[in-house]
RNA sequence: GGCCAGGUAGCUCAGUUGGUAGAGCAGGGGACUGAAAAUCCCCGUGUCGGCGGUUCAAUUCCGUCCCUGGCCA
């Protein structure tokens, strides 16, 4: 199955969309931000003409204030799979790349972790003094990574008895699908150019005023959703901490930041699966043209 | 035209009592299994405006020229 991949503004959408003139197409949108209702703006969102030319699954799932996650993006996606259109070829197309990867190779299986337990763990994660320590301790395999990581590692491994690494081990031999990826890139200059005018054309087709309904509506500034590349900054912004002057750029410089991993992700996250690379200074047009041809040399 | 203040990293600046220089921002590289648009780790050689002079040694002192800003004509 193609799964469409990509720093945000390189395409993606206007590929799928091209690629829909060879194929009937659903899309899977793996993107953790595209999930929450109400933010359609700074998500770049395929609007309502889009998905009417192309079924998205994995839109408009949650709100704003309720946390989402990968495990959840697999599960609902894997539900998805199941129960296709079988007239429409499924792609998915997505930023997120632990998304994908959760779809395309599946998450270990976790079990059930005693709610109580988790919560009390986690809060004392939260601030507990050497926390990094801990994880090494009771993960072997635990590599670094901050807080938030290290507070995953060490609940995974008191509450399970077995480190993440384990599980991960164990999850490998389950692969869930084939993926084809087709990895979307354009010389970093060409990108700048485009999130810029990207950020323009957001902030000129209402952004602020979407996320002012949003919180309106009684989300909180700190949701789960609004904590995104230039939510945080339009927030901010409302709040009276940054400046209307100072605020396309620093919605800028968050989203240059944000491409810049998604595409050490893509560059080094992929191994082991077949990855087609193309560059996307080309139109999408030519781009799906051809994605469809290699498609059709596909064994699958 | 005169006087004053500047010209040092992509930007804003610091600094060197003469021994070829460092912060912030920007930028780059990397990690990644239920918060991932998250959370973290690593990375600073640049004719110190040009040309001359003094000196063992000049980005630093001197001269001159160029550029920018301010004030005065």
């Amino acid at each position: 199955m193609p799964v469409v991949v990509g720093p945000t503004a390189v395409g993606k959408t206007a590929v799928v969309l091209a690629l829909a003139q060879h194929w009937p197409l659903v899309a899977i949108s793996a993107d953790s931000r595209q999930v929450y209702k109400g933010l359609d703006i700074g998500t770049a969102k395929p609007t309502a003409a889009e998905r009417s030319r192309v079924p998205h699954l994995g839109i408009d799932l949650v709100e704003p204030g309720e946390r989402y996650s990968a495990g959840r993006f697999a599960a609902d996606a894997a539900a998805w799979l199941s129960d296709l259109d079988s007239r429409r070829q499924p792609v998915v197309v997505g930023g997120t790349g632990f998304y994908v990867r959760a779809l395309a190779d599946g998450l270990f299986h976790e079990p059930p972790l005693g709610i109580d337990r988790r919560d009390r763990l986690r809060r004392w994660a939260r601030q507990a003094e050497g926390l990094g320590r801990w994880a090494a301790r009771l993960d072997p395999g635990y590599t670094g990574g901050g807080r938030q990581r290290a507070a995953r590692a060490v609940e995974v491994a008191l509450l399970t008895g077995r480190p993440l690494t384990w599980w991960q081990r164990k999850a490998k031999a389950e692969g869930a699908m084939r993926p084809w990826y087709v990895r979307l890139t354009v010389p970093r200059a060409i990108l700048r150019r485009r999130i810029e005018e990207r950020v323009h054309v957001m902030l000129g087709a209402g952004w602020v005023k979407e996320v002012q309904t949003v919180l309106d509506r009684g989300v909180a500034p700190d949701a789960p959703g609004l904590d995104a590349v230039g939510y945080r900054e339009v927030v901010r912004h409302l709040q009276g901490e940054l400046a209307d002057e100072g605020l396309a750029e620093a919605v800028m410089v968050a989203t240059r930041r944000y491409a810049k991993r998604q595409e050490t992700w893509f560059r080094h996250q992929l191994v082991g699966h077949e990855v087609t690379t193309l560059d996307a200074t080309q139109p999408a047009d030519a781009l799906a043209d051809r994605i469809a041809q290699l498609w059709g040399e596909q064994v699958d």
